[in-house]
DNA sequence: GGTGCTTTTTGCTCTGGCGCAAACTTCTGC
DNA sequence: GCAGAAGTTTGCGCCAGAGCAAAAAGCACC
């Protein structure tokens, strides 16, 4: 994956691409053909917004590959991430919604790439393809779940638990077996973490250099191996 | 409203209920007629559970009157409210986000009233009726955007301005003017929203008094009247 | 009008984790 | 191979707010 041309359309792109995602699988490799032809593809560095809060909504995405954080900035500048999107899920779906913004801000977490299409592209879709529309909404709901356990967490948990919560959730979501553990798969520091789990960089630094010495986990720069996922999973729970 | 039987079909039931309620609002008396037909009508008690999480979601629900806090139980036995849903809302609408269990407890925070159908009408309603799907999908988008904001704030706010912030929102959904300011229109206890905004009842206690003593607020057992609403939107923010 | 329950208030103590500051390490580009 | 940037670690002091405890105030029911 690389040198993609800047939001242009990629005949060569394969219907296999899609046919196994949710909002697709219904689909026939006819219709598949149609929609992937009226799609933009584009790559994008980590650490930039693919849309940003506010801006009207005129496209929607579907991320190939990489990973996406949803941000929130306050008005004081800082970021909140409310949640991750691995790889096969659409985004940026304000039409489905009612909203003519986008309601947060999509950045790169790694290295990317996402397909996109018009938002008056959206209902269309809904319109002539069948379990297309049942299917996004299923995404919505995963994400409501997602958004609310995170309050839960956040209400009722320590920061050293919530730490170890989003570390269980990423190498869920994202982990690639190495020697000595599961490494999650694109370059998080401890700023990253720490937006994630509400808490600041130092904190994170102490609660990763602590596990270091337990053997918990291993970490360089931008990386983090968790050895023992399952002492993880203990210091999660209380 | 009082003695309403339980679940059962009111015949007399009023178009105007629902006409001007958005899933309905484009929907002509006739087909309303039909939806009110297959309604089932019941009252509720204060601080009853309408469905609760992990349940499976046989029917979804509208709000007529009352207020409704959407909460989930941790392991250890917390209640900790996600948010609260004013008349006039769909509710427990599993099935529009493929689950079929319930996602979170819906506990009355007032005594309520609220219609319910079977939840295999909500694929009918959604085929046959339309913009059902479309304005009952706005709802789900507002919802997450108020989660989504709500882990914003406990991310960066202080408790203070959480109560506060709580407050504020609560005025502005249920709020009656009554002779020194507005009412929050239901009985809320300390303990309400302590939960609401992840704090304990004795902090939400102190701060109730402080501003008490500062003639923001007055206060009864289980009542709030909100005397200055602009020095608490300052308090808000910082 | 008294008994018991629920809700609220207030005092005191203790601590998790933030803020600040500074040093150290690792990477990138030239 | 060096300079500068980006990311990480660690020490120290402080304080918002939780936890604990106990009393006071309101309310409901007999």
């Amino acid at each position: 994956m690389d040198a993609f041309p800047s939001r242009k359309t990629l005949p060569r792109l394969d219907e296999s691409l899609l046919s196994h995602l949710p909002p697709f699988s219904r689909l026939e490799k006819r219709q598949i053909r149609t929609i992937l032809d009226q799609a933009s593809s584009r790559r994008y560095d980590a650490g930039i917004a693919i849309f940003e809060e506010g801006h009207p909504a005129d496209r929607f995405y579907m991320l190939l590959d990489g990973y996406v954080r949803v941000v929130r900035i306050t008005p004081t500048g800082e970021q909140v991430t409310a949640l991750h999107i691995p790889p096969g899920q659409l985004m940026g779906i304000a039409r489905a919604i009612g909203r003519d913004t986008y309601p947060a801000t999509a950045m790169t977490a790694s290295e990317s790439l996402a397909l996109s299409w018009p938002m008056h592209l959206w209902d269309s879709f809904v319109a002539e393809f069948d379990g297309f529309a049942t299917e996004s909404y299923k995404t919505l709901g995963q994400r409501l779940g997602e958004v609310q356990n995170k309050i839960v967490e956040m209400a009722t948990q320590q920061v050293e638990q919530r730490v170890a919560n989003a570390l269980l959730r990423l190498v869920n979501q994202t982990g690639r077996r190495v020697e000595n553990g599961i490494e999650i798969d694109f370059p998080i520091t401890r700023q990253d973490l720490s937006e994630l789990t509400a808490t600041t960089l130092h904190t994170v630094s102490r609660l990763l250099s602590g596990w270091e010495r337990q053997g918990l986990v291993e970490s360089r720069r931008k990386r983090i191996v968790v050895r023992d996922p399952h002492a993880m999973v203990v210091l999660s729970q209380k």
